[in-house]
DNA sequence: GTAATTTCTAAACCTAACTTTAGGTCAAGG
DNA sequence: CCTTGACCTAAAGTTAGGTTTAGAAATTAC
């Protein structure tokens, strides 16, 4: 039972608050890599507490998993990530919220512009763009502008 | 070939950018009403189209359908809804832009706290907020967040 | 040394918002 | 009249992000 063995599963789940489901399906998607330990069960560092943290609120934030596998390659894969290395790929998240944030301002004027004349329905109301829409491509839901609903 | 006949499905789709399937499923779901003809077939009116951008509006926004229908119900029914309907309704989705706005950036806010201590994991961090979270997808009882002890 | 937990895997199930498919029917053109 | 294209319904498939289930093996607790 030394302190080398790590946090099993359970004891990830009860300090992140996720489902022990929530993260062998995070694993499946390679955001988190634990090692196995003689019986083949999951062991995991303390530094991964960190890392699910992250993932928490980086969804919080409209990332898709995908998106948050790309931002953790960015941190180190050969030591324990610092605050620093946590810093930084922080400031990557401020980034992508600033440019959400700055979409929805440029919705919320359009939509001014068409409360003022009334129109909602034409080719030529900027908030009926076919171009964007056309963008989505095969099947399953899609949120437009990368926006999930409840963000 | 009468104008009183009202536009067919594809017709609808060439004017709304929509796919005819989509349509078809917008209609169970309780989002347009449209008539039969004597071959059973959907016939619209041209006001549909208006209905339909404003669907696709609201989509943007990040409305679910089932909010979206709830929205629609503000139109008149017994008239076709003339642009200061549509105005009245667009004033709905206006404020919930605005709180959708307010609360990305109450959120911005928060990790710009975060980059500042560099914490990104502990419980008393404002990002890692159990609650905000507890309105996620899938199915079943929500796992509930228990007690994280230090960390 | 048991009994009770925990964990394991694989596969099925869930919602949202659609699309695709299969097998027919309707409508318009020549 | 016949063919082609548009339309019909119902059911199954898709994606994202997980959860649930089931049976078996590992761990922990007593």
């Amino acid at each position: 039972m030394a302190v080398s063995e790590g946090l099993a599963i359970g004891a990830l789940a009860r300090r992140t608050g996720l489902a022990v489901s929530a993260i062998r399906y995070y694993e499946a998607q390679g955001l988190i890599s634990p090692w196995r330990n003689a019986g083949g069960q999951r062991r995991y560092q303390r530094a991964d507490i960190r890392r699910l943290s992250f993932v928490m609120i980086a969804q919080q934030f409209g990332l898709t998993l995908p998106e948050i596998r790309e931002v953790l390659l960015e941190l180190p894969g050969n030591r324990t990530p610092t605050p620093q290395d946590w810093k930084n790929i922080s400031e990557g998240l401020r980034t992508r919220l600033d440019q959400r944030i700055d979409t929805l301002m440029r919705l919320r004027d359009n939509l001014d512009g068409c409360i003022g004349c009334g129109c909602l329905s034409l080719p030529k109301c900027k908030l009926y763009n076919p171009d964007d829409r056309a963008k989505s491509h095969g099947s399953g839901p899609r949120y437009l502008m990368g926006d999930a609903p409840e963000a």
